[in-house]
DNA sequence: GGATCTTTGTGCGATACCGCACATAGCCAA
DNA sequence: TTGGCTATGTGCGGTATCGCACAAAGATCC
């Protein structure tokens, strides 16, 4: 069902119908690894669709310290805030692995998802899934050790990307994880010493997959399992309901 | 603006006309301490507009462990993952503070949702209002000591009720914020000996809010910004549309 | 090739929290 | 009153993580 191959899968899902009316909006743009795309708190005019790069929602504290909320890739979308009514972004967010998106204003696809019901479908289903995976973050961030959260932290990010590598120091990680980058040192040794991944200044090859996913915590499937759920369920509604777009 | 001073917020502030159609499908039930009102993973067909009880909804691991992801009192609603397109909670829901709810069946909710853009907003609007919470609680278990964890899930318990005192036992507490019990009767006795609250098997009464929120972290003040924010902007919105709801 | 910067590795004391065991105290019911 | 239950208080050793300081190893640039 996917019509366009190539590109976002929240974006690629939708019928013909909504295609139509927004992808000629959409300009495709390079988000350089680092690239704060949305600051906290700050007022924004644009929503963007990954297609091949990884950006994490970050909660920066008063004192410094920063938490992962959430990561985004070809799956899902950013600026839900300016769909939910706000206009603005609570948290900020950062590109952790370069790539590009296509991005439209946020009051074009406001528009859409308003008016357009397979729009709206897709947008909460995704909603569902992040709300998923926040859950997760928030629990695992309690409960976790700093191997088992880097462990979940690397399948994610690979889930999101096509090859076995990704570009990250592990001071990057650290703040992702909210924790010391002397604590991600040491649990990467831990991982490399038996042979799950390598480690070499900045770029981390995934040598072991399966071996990462049974030395991580149950987070990882349960978010991902959720994701695959939603997706296969979105994919089998627009079998039907692909000729009955009733934008207003 | 409100239609209901009496009641659950989010439904009073809705306009007469979403009123009409949703108030005649509303059934109050009581809601007892304790009570799961949804259980992970299950399938459920109601949707709860809490008035005077409080509401966590939990994330339970696979070890026993806990977390407490958001609370829901008279400010919102549960069950959203049935308008998300999920037909299951991903999370546990556990009564806080007894109380009572609207309830309705979730479709029924769900048929306004899609139809009624005045529902709609309103309910993206709250969630809007939730990830804030969520992701603040993400980062408030990772950073925060459970001194100011238990500042903050006091404060944020109060907001929703009436009084100045909670019944609660420690044992549950420790639960909500995913910790050891002792790590709470610990931290409670600190506030007690500093006379901010008085602590009696299961009763914790309120002595001094302003202490509380200059112990706190800076998340109390970060989620409760928002909800108000959220819900001043809501008030705002609906003093034009009125009578311009154009649900289909 | 050498200086410099960035990234990674390592060691050490401090601390917050855990897990457990057990003591105390309020509440209730026979 | 007595006994039993539940809720709270306390102590102790273990451990993960922190914060800091500094060393080593790649990378980069002149």
């Amino acid at each position: 069902m996917k019509n366009h191959p190539e590109g976002n899968e929240l974006l690629a899902a939708l019928p013909q119908s909504s295609h139509a009316r927004i992808f000629p909006l959409l300009r495709e743009v390079d988000l350089p690894l680092g690239k704060e795309v949305y600051a906290a708190g700050q007022v924004e005019n644009m929503v963007y669709f990954p297609i091949d790069c990884i950006v994490s929602l970050l909660y920066v504290m008063d004192d410094g310290h920063s938490a992962e909320i959430a990561v985004v890739g070809r799956e899902g979308m950013m600026g839900i805030a300016m769909l939910l009514g706000g206009n603005s972004m609570p948290n900020c967010a950062i590109v952790q692995s370069a790539g590009s998106a296509y991005r439209l204003p946020s009051t074009d696809f406001k528009r859409e998802f308003d008016r357009d019901p397979n729009v709206r479908m897709s947008v909460l289903r995704y909603l569902q899934a992040l709300f998923t995976q926040m859950a997760q973050t928030a629990a695992c961030n309690r409960h976790h050790s700093i191997e088992q959260q880097l462990c979940r932290w690397l399948l994610l990010s690979l889930d999101r990307l096509n090859g076995q590598e990704l570009t990250m120091t592990q001071e990057l990680i650290a703040n992702m994880l909210g924790v010391r980058r002397e604590g991600v040192t040491h649990a990467a040794g831990r991982l490399q010493k038996l042979g799950l991944i390598r480690y070499q200044r900045g770029h981390i090859t995934v040598l072991d997959r399966a071996g990462l996913e049974r030395r991580c915590c149950e987070c990882y499937q349960v978010v991902k399992d959720e994701a695959d759920r939603l997706a296969a369920r979105h994919e089998r509604l627009f079998e039907f309901t692909e000729s009955a777009d009733s934008a207003a």
